[in-house]
DNA sequence: ACAAATCTACGAATTTCTTCGTATCCTCGT
DNA sequence: ACGAGGATACGAAGAAATTCGTAGATTTGT
């Protein structure tokens, strides 16, 4: 199976970070916005080939195409956080989570959010 | 610099995962518990390569070599989530933790050690 | 001693990802 | 009307990842 199940690549995801960033968007503005590191044809061409992936969806009713990720940024992080789980921790979302922790120094901000979370989890198992 | 900051290809990782769940190991071993999914000289072949990167050590005292990872699986683990977090999270290491909390179910036992991670965070700043 | 089994090295084919040049077409300003 | 500018399509080269066959060396079993 896996008819469309590939994980977008590292160019394919700064591209699909521009668009959720600005919204839809034209080739010429996504190229803009990602500095002069790539070439214009080639942010075009990537564009083309995530269009065909179905990665993003293309507006092609004015001449100037106006391109716009076809998934939620929350969907993709969840589906690269889910595969990235099932690669390197077994499967275990709950290691990853303890593993990105210590990785990384999460913001007070954060980690407050974390805890509350954590504390609606405990009262659906508790009503449960 | 980034000598051999490239992170594990999915071959690699995979290998790497056996590498760790074993300790060190033959080429046959490795194949072996790998399922009949790749062929002998083809572990092989990743495995010479790895060495090269870096990213297993070989003992040639033997006839047979034996390999071993060259880096920890926390460490490892660790330089993905960063990666993850940098490539798909603005860096924040916060909204992965959230994104992977949501995108799959961690046991009790896993929420419960996040929680006392959490708690010595606290202390920690209130100590502070 | 010899054949079979086992091992490493290595080249090479394949696929995927990434990059960009060139061709061509359309639109707009003058 | 026409040239400049800007847009898409497409081919293809280059790099990286993946796969595996074959060759040759060494060990093992009889």
């Amino acid at each position: 199976m896996t008819p469309a199940r590939r994980r977008p690549t590292d160019a394919e995801l700064a591209i699909l970070r521009v668009l959720w960033a600005r919204g839809p968007s034209t080739v010429r503005e996504v190229a803009e916005e990602m500095g002069r590191e790539s070439a214009y044809t080639t942010v075009l061409k990537l564009l083309q080939i995530m269009t065909d992936k179905g990665l993003v969806r293309r507006d092609e009713s004015a001449r100037t195409h106006v391109y716009r990720a076809a998934r939620s940024e929350r969907f993709t992080q969840r589906q690269l956080v889910r595969d990235l789980a099932d690669r390197a921790f077994g499967g275990s979302a709950g290691r990853l989570v303890m593993q990105a922790l210590a990785a990384k120094p999460a913001s007070p901000e954060e980690l407050a959010e974390i805890r509350e979370w954590l504390a609606e989890q405990e009262g659906k198992r508790e009503g449960a």
